[in-house]
RNA sequence: GCCUCGGUAGCUCAAUGGUAGAGCAGUUGACUCUUAAUCAAUUGGUUGUAGGUUCGAGUCCUACCCGGGGUACCA
């Protein structure tokens, strides 16, 4: 970033040499019959072919000179010949730099290395680089450049660059997926007067005209229920989400989400939804329902296997198979003083099922690392799901876990007004947060039965790519500001 | 927020408290099939910032900045 940098300074001089020569560095524009790729996928002796793409390497031998040449395809190898380009323009060619982006125009052959190439006629400087790149043998390392330029991290580093391009590929087919089964996409506002939802701390933000604060949304749930309302029986966003909270390995404090509803479902028709849509997500994006995750050394550090049918386990069951079954006949502080001993997390204000909860997420969530749909999570702990019938106590609900992580919650969604209000009256336990009154009018206007299923997709994401670390599935993770 | 590790040339990394170095990149020269090209010569530094200890600090101490890991907050 030094501006008095010298090799910054010699490449504002290479600059105005090739100005004063009368060569334009920033082309308007050169249109390539092919990219690299296609180039050595079509090719054919002596055809004449014309690229355009970012130097990356450079060999320069007395009359003649070799070069790859970048582009999102791919890359090529172009050679110069003095005899060929004559003198001015082989001269011109050979001062070029690393990172300069040009368009050559030649013909297709084979080197005596055996690597098809282009035999350079002509060629057009597009984009003359001021700042040299990364090193070109061990790439860029430095994480805060990767992540605060990750512009240089896809250039220098192809195993990034697809990881992001199946990123794409991943919310391009769980978009047609959805699409094929009849989801309409929506889009909902972001800033909103009463964040509601989930559980979070909001960012706020300032209205000018109106003179108001608006919170960035913290979930989808309450525009999307509000659809279904509207007769939109079928419903989906795919968006960001704001919350205002510590950065992990897992967290960034804006994330993706999927949130989409079903009216007329359930959440078992949620259930052969995440697992339907995760395992067509996998196929065509990775090729197989087998992923495997490997550490830098490139050893396989876990294997986890999508096929169907997933595990079902109900919460309580887990959780007795981790404290004991005879947890839950325990008195509450006895369950406390258990939970203390077994090592998790309690603080003194926490509820009884808050102590429960701590024991899931902490020693039960990271072991679950093949998918696993754990059902019928106590009632306190969501309160817009409806009861099930079987056991009031609980809810009809499911977290699929996978990869020791909560990737999709689903319900069947709460439809009863007065039991909705309730539920959210007591959440809000008191002034700390308001009720989105406009949600519950829509209620009484009619909700009709659904099935509804949110999903982190940039967990989904580590899931299936392999990755650990969540800014490694996004491109721009929150920085702080340099100073 | 707390704990912990780290920050040295454009990039990747060295350097018992004792003259800040290498490879790559760059520059100049040689070379008409190279590909981590090769060979010769050569440029490049406020060691994250500010203080302190010391005859002497990249190295030890303090504070701060930025980053990694962990932890906390996250119905």
């Amino acid at each position: 970033m030094d501006e008095t940098n010298s090799l910054i300074a010699q490449r504002r001089t290479k600059l105005a040499d090739l100005k004063e020569q009368g060569i334009n560095p920033y082309a308007n524009k050169f249109t390539p019959s092919e990219t690299c790729q296609e180039a050595l996928d079509n090719y054919a002796e002596d055809k004449e072919v014309s690229i355009a793409g970012r130097i990356m390497s450079h060999r320069v031998m007395g009359k003649s000179q070799f070069l790859h040449l970048k582009d999102q395809s791919g890359r090529i190898q172009i050679y110069g010949q003095k005899q060929a380009l004559g003198d001015d323009s082989f001269a011109t060619l050979k001062h070029l730099d690393l990172g300069d982006i040009i368009g050559a125009t030649g013909t297709l052959f084979t080197t005596r290395m055996g690597e098809k190439s282009i035999k350079v006629s002509s060629f057009v400087v597009l984009s003359k680089a001021l700042r040299p790149p990364p090193e070109k043998f061990h790439g860029l390392e430095d994480t805060e450049i990767r992540y605060r330029q990750r512009y240089l991290d896809l250039i220098a580093n192809d195993d990034v660059k697809s990881v992001f391009l199946k990123r794409s590929a991943i919310i391009k087919e769980m978009r047609s997926f959805l699409h094929d089964r009849g989801f309409v996409e929506v889009e909902t506002p972001m800033m909103q007067a009463i964040p509601g939802g989930a559980a979070a701390q909001p960012f706020v933000t300032q209205h000018n005209a109106l003179g108001c604060q608006f919170y960035m949304r913290i979930a989808l749930e309450l525009y999307l229920k509000r659809l279904l309302v509207g007769g939109i029986d079928r419903v989906f966003e795919i968006g960001r989400n704001f919350r205002n909270e510590g950065l992990s390995r897992r967290h960034n404090p804006e994330f993706t989400m999927l949130e989409a509803y079903q009216a007329f479902g359930d959440y078992e028709s949620m259930m052969e939804l995440v697992q339907s849509m995760i395992c067509h997500i996998a196929e065509k994006v990775t090729g197989t329902l087998v992923i495997e995750h490997k550490n830098d050394d490139g050893e396989v550090t876990k294997t986890i296997d999508l096929t169907p049918d997933w595990r079902r386990v109900p919460y309580k069951d887990l959780i007795r198979e981790k404290a004991g079954a005879d947890w839950f006949e325990l008195s509450p502080a006895d369950r406390r003083s258990k939970a203390l001993e077994l090592g998790a997390e309690i603080h003194d204000d926490d509820e009884d099922f808050e102590v429960s909860n701590a024991i899931f997420e902490k020693f039960i969530e990271p072991t679950l690392i093949q998918p696993t749909f754990v059902t019928h999570l106590p009632k306190e702990l969501v309160p817009l799901a409806k009861l099930s019938p079987d056991d009031p106590t609980t809810v009809e609900v499911f977290e699929c876990c996978i990869n020791g992580q909560e990737i999709a919650p689903a319900y069947t969604e709460q439809n009863d007004p007065i039991q909705q209000r309730e539920s959210l009256e007591q959440q809000a336990g008191g002034e700390q947060q308001k009720l989105d009154e406009d949600f519950l009018v829509a209620l009484e206007h009619g909700m009709p039965p659904a099935g509804g299923m949110g999903l982190g997709i940039d967990r989904l994401c580590m899931m299936l790519l392999g990755q650990e670390n969540i800014r490694d599935v996004i491109l721009f993770p929150q920085m702080k500001p340099k100073a």
